[in-house]
DNA sequence: CGGTAGTGGTTGAACGCTCAACAAAACGGC
DNA sequence: GCCGTTTTGTTGAGCGTTCAACCACTACCG
């Protein structure tokens, strides 16, 4: 038995399109943004980010990892950039020898604060302001349901 | 006068990262599905779409990269891989000596016709099955407001 | 016409990401 | 305690993207 391709119909499409678009340029817009004023992409401010929420503003690599959204791959060659850049500082874990503990500098500390405003600017003036606070709750829930659906399955 | 920093509250801090976190999952898994099962990057997927669906399967190398969202140098070094691949060619424009043209071959097209069935259905999975109707409409609305906004200012 | 501004497209360097392979250490069953 | 398995993190190659610089051509305006 063939199965036959689901394919999307006019109305998915324009959906599936504008989607696209729209996240593209907002993620485009933002990165452009970021890397401007701070010097940075957007992948490296979300790692100082959870670096600095972080009790002591240190973390495991894997966690680091997990929550900032990052492969292992990825974010080790991150850290080797950041720590070139003297944001980051990466010390040996006592518990596991094979671990390392990723540590958010002073100056790193001082850099994020420093792009924080601009960037949280722009988050608001590309997306929050663009959108109804309706339409703001319809996003969270959306977004909630496709990580969980991503995530889990 | 200072101008504050409108930080975002709770509420939005979870809408952002959540839809953070959705898009990037989701554009990564259907990244990873197409170049494993196609060999190619998403973006050069759209590209060969958007010829595709051109009069005569050709396209201004400039309407391309618009209709694409790509960038002219994104798409330029696209081109020449796509080529590389036997899967567009490009022609001089007769109206414009400094314009070039896109063709999509044959191969081409039957590169894109065996890609897109396990694409579409990836679709479907990772974004249409997860939502109710209502939360596509929402969606839609969502990003067509986006794209406006983004592309208008 | 002639010159200047704008457009179309390409190029190369720098950079970030992915993937696969790898080393080192921890775990788990027996 | 030992051996296979799993986890942690790194590495290098290959690739795609960005950015700035650039050339060739067109369009505009006096």
């Amino acid at each position: 038995m063939v199965l036959m391709t689901r394919w999307l119909n006019p109305d998915e499409q324009q959906t599936w399109r504008s989607f696209l678009t729209a996240t593209r340029a907002l993620m485009e817009t933002l990165d452009r943004e970021l890397q401007r004023d701070a010097g940075m992409p957007h992948a490296y401010y979300e790692i100082l980010v959870r670096l600095s929420e972080a009790p002591q503003r240190r973390l495991r690599m894997s966690e680091l990892a997990e929550s900032s959204g990052s492969s292992r791959s990825r974010l080790s060659h991150a850290a080797a950039r950041l720590e070139a850049a003297g944001w980051i500082r990466r010390e040996e874990c006592p518990t596991d020898r094979r671990g390392q503990i990723a540590v958010l500098t002073d100056e790193g500390f001082a850099t994020l604060a420093a792009a924080a405003p601009g960037h949280v600017e722009g988050v608001r003036r590309h997306l929050f302001d663009a959108l109804s606070p309706a339409q703001l709750d319809q996003l969270r829930r959306i977004s909630e349901t496709l990580v969980a659906h991503l995530t889990g399955s």
